[in-house]
DNA sequence: GCGACAG
DNA sequence: ATCTTGTCGC
């Protein structure tokens, strides 16, 4: 197997993973991060909300080149690096992530990785589940995991509080902004 | 070759 | 994710 030394990998830096209740009352702002593409360019879009008011407070698209191509599971080595950049010098004290955190295979998506590296509470928001996958709760039509600094209890209270039509509003807009809307239609 | 899993 | 017409279902 070609990527047995990357999962490895992940299986190691799921270990790091820090699961614990979130202390809700104290949560101010809510960050969503999507990406998408065309062609070798990807287009990354962040939207900051207020929280649990949810009202957009800033957002932000950004342009960049993408190098690894999409392999199931292993969606990290993708779209890491535009999402890195796009949250470049952000404040915000929940993040959710477009993919699976630990509702993955070895219990290691792409929403692990990013609260890893950045050290946040981050949330893992997908539309499908990873086959044999249980770590998730349903919330609406969002499959929600954690990503780490947290536990699924907070992060499905996190999500019931900003879900809008089955699923969160910062990642709806988002995603409509990475699409290229000119705004997301809110 | 067949089947198939985040985006 | 992205490529894309007409068609089906609520």
């Amino acid at each position: 197997m070609k990527f047995k030394k990357l999962a490895d990998v992940q299986r190691k830096l799921s270990k790091k993973i820090v699961e614990k209740p979130l202390d809700i009352s104290k949560v101010k702002t809510i960050a969503a991060v999507d990406v998408s593409y065309k062609g070798d360019r990807a287009r990354g879009a962040f939207v900051l909300c207020s929280f649990p008011s949810c009202e957009v407070l800033k957002t932000k698209v950004i342009e960049t080149e993408v190098s690894f191509p999409y392999i199931p599971t292993y969606f990290f080595l993708r779209e890491t690096r535009p999402i890195l950049l796009l949250l470049k010098g952000e404040e915000f004290d929940v993040l959710l992530v477009e993919g699976h955190g630990k509702a993955h295979p070895r219990g290691y998506g792409l929403a692990s990785h990013i609260g890893l590296l950045i050290n946040k509470p981050t949330i893992g928001v997908a539309k499908k589940p990873l086959r044999g996958t249980k770590d998730f709760v349903k919330v609406g039509k969002a499959y929600v995991s954690v990503g780490n600094l947290i536990d699924l209890d907070s992060a499905k209270k996190i999500v019931e509080a900003i879900n809008e039509n089955g699923y969160p509003k910062p990642l709806r807009i988002a995603d409509k902004l990475s699409k290229g809307a000119e705004n997301g239609g809110y």
